[in-house]
DNA sequence: TGCACTTTGGCAACAGCGTTGCGAAAGTGG
DNA sequence: CCACTTTCGCAACGCTGTTGCCAAAGTGCA
């Protein structure tokens, strides 16, 4: 449930402003989700709680803003027929970017979500700091017709490995010690002069699935060269106390298992890894089937999604693997329905860069703490 | 931070009166926050982000109603001294009751929390749904004197077992199959002629330890007859969709392990309870420890707290068994401060019933959905 | 003792929010 | 062609938190 902030600090209280933007993003949010069809005035009225009219007052606002614009009318019901109203996406972008260990990804998006814009480069973490920062401005740079420059809203930067997603500060980057305590939000955001957003790439996945219609809660499991899971919650993204939930890979399946790099033993990701690296997909799928059985049992979520290249490799020997542990999980416990569903997340290989690009759209539609 | 919702349904447009009660119950729950010793106009609008104005008048409004009342001033700094406000706790009463396998325990509860009568009786679960109905029924009436019938927001009731919070429902409660289905909530407000709310007596106690000042996200555990969790995320008690998160007792961390009575294998219930069973505790708070230590990374919260006649039985030993295993995770990761605190929940043996008790009076203050 | 100063907190006027009442606009159906 | 239905905006309204102002109640210096 999106809670609604004060502009001020402190414990929440909520002015007058704060109840217009809530109600704003809402409408906002409604918009979007209709898509090119549109909705019209009444029917967000209805899905809001608004009366009517305080939907009129709120879309002649965005109308004017720009934000918002007729789109045609429905059928009539026997009287004046509806006017249907849509979201203007070319009236803000935001551009995603995707660090990974051995290459880069950005995309510019509209305020749909649709990518206007990509682009790869070879810069990989492992070129360093300097250089990952100068050559991710560019990257981004040459992105940006001057068609977007005016209605640009920041840049979001994804990358692996914990970090503090509030000050923009990595804390490791597992292979790359020299990104050890990296403030890469400031000393990209001044390079660009732009504002931007850091975050893990789980969770920016996680992010650019929410937005993209995956309701409610539901758990992302990204099996790449790692293991980590985005975590949303009621249409959040669930980051903790410390910006550091999701690290599902090094959840212990396995008391006194084999020896992991985290230095623990039995974690799911050395588990699910090796089998993958004996060939033995099955095994892995169990595997992350139980850690995801865990998952689901402690959060109550509504649906699991794989991703990532070695998800890639072998999609539906994965899911059906996964969805074998949680049904049976489901059948143990009586619930009716078969137990969670489990699916291949949408949006490949771009989807990580997509949903940093959101870390900086979402808030305008009341996700993402508003 | 808790949402704000509109009176409607929907996904939570917000209207003016919305914003008012939000405001308010932020208001009183720093008056409760602050207890006898009081707190300032000033001090609430800075705490709030509201402005003095805003907050003379929402606290002139709880006077009225008799849920304020000054408590003296503090000294001056130059000016005219600041009134201090305070909660008028006996402005509003809540039962609780614990439903326990062998037995059953009441309190009543002021606004502040304060115990104000209970009781206990040997009517459990066993004894059937009839007369564990007429038996809760009239141990609450006995509770309730004339003073507190006219402010009594109503009764909460916490028992073991998966059950649906929404619609008060049990799904089943473990060697009692005759309960199955029943509609406790409905029934129990049907022979009381008051609300009635129902929980799992984990998220009861975890309410109960939220309430009672534990700030932020924290996990209780509760190793009893059984083993389950309830999670406190931002404040509020995660029950997930279907109401049935912190199923932490089936969590698997030993693949392939000794069978469980959930008819999966390695669950920690059955490996830390057969280890308790042999006497063996250290390795019983290693299991537990590995359990807890697999919530933390997957949730990153702040807190573990621990609870239920096991662990009374051997507090240190837990204690310190569970927190060697955060401790050794913390090291791991290089994060500072020595990992994630362990301590043992306060409340006691009435900590449930007290919580349960909290499930209506929690809402005033804008925990629990409001 | 008296006066200037600081700080609190209530009253009154205000701007802005969603709501209500009403009427114009724009269709349908007989 | 006209009665009817439905949409939707304008105007007045009630309520919210905010701002401007002033009385109240202290402190501290002369």
């Amino acid at each position: 449930m999106a809670g609604i902030r004060g502009a001020a600090a402190g414990p929440g209280g909520a002015n007058l402003l704060a109840l217009r933007s809530h109600n704003t993003a809402l409408v906002l949010d409604l918009l979007r989700t209709a898509g090119a069809e549109g909705i019209s005035r009444l029917e967000l009225a209805e899905r809001t709680g608004l009366t009517p009219q305080a939907v009129s007052k709120i879309t002649a606002r965005l109308r004017e803003e720009g934000l918002a614009a007729a789109a045609g009318r429905r059928a009539s019901t026997g009287g004046k027929p509806r006017t249907v109203l849509r979201l203007v996406p070319e009236a803000g972008h935001a551009v995603g970017v995707h660090l990974d260990r051995d290459e880069l990804r950005a995309v510019l998006v509209d305020l749909d979500g649709t990518v206007v814009a990509e682009s790869r480069g070879a810069v990989g973490l492992g070129a360093g700091a300097d250089a990952v920062v100068e050559g991710t401005a560019r990257q981004v740079e040459a992105l940006l017709p001057e068609t977007a420059r005016g209605s640009l809203l920041g840049v979001g930067v994804a990358l692996p490995g914990p970090l503090d997603h509030t000050r923009g500060m990595l804390h490791r980057v597992t292979g790359f010690p020299e990104w050890d305590g990296f403030p890469l939000r400031d000393v990209l955001a001044g390079r660009l002069g732009l504002p931007v957003v850091v975050d893990k790439d789980t969770n920016a996945a996680a992010l650019g699935l929410a937005v993209a219609g995956e309701g409610g809660s539901f758990a992302y499991l990204h099996l790449g060269t790692g293991l980590g899971a985005g975590l949303v919650i009621g249409g959040s993204v669930h980051r903790g106390a410390r910006t550091g939930a999701g690290e599902f890979g090094h959840q212990v399946i396995q008391l006194d298992g084999p020896v992991c790099g985290c230095g623990n033993r039995g974690c799911v990701e050395v588990l699910c890894l090796s089998a993958v690296g004996r060939g033995d997909v099955p095994e892995a799928a169990r595997v992350l089937g139980a850690g995801a059985a865990n998952l689901v049992g402690l959060l109550d979520i509504d649906l699991v999604l794989l991703g990532g290249r070695t998800v890639a490799s072998a999609p539906e020997e994965f899911v059906a693997g996964v969805g074998a542990v949680l049904g049976e999980r489901a059948r143990r416990e009586g619930a009716g329905g078969g137990g969670v569903p489990v699916r291949v997340a949408s949006g490949g290989e771009w989807g990580v860069a997509v949903g940093a690009a959101q870390l900086l759209v979402a808030p305008l539609f009341g996700r993402e703490d508003g």
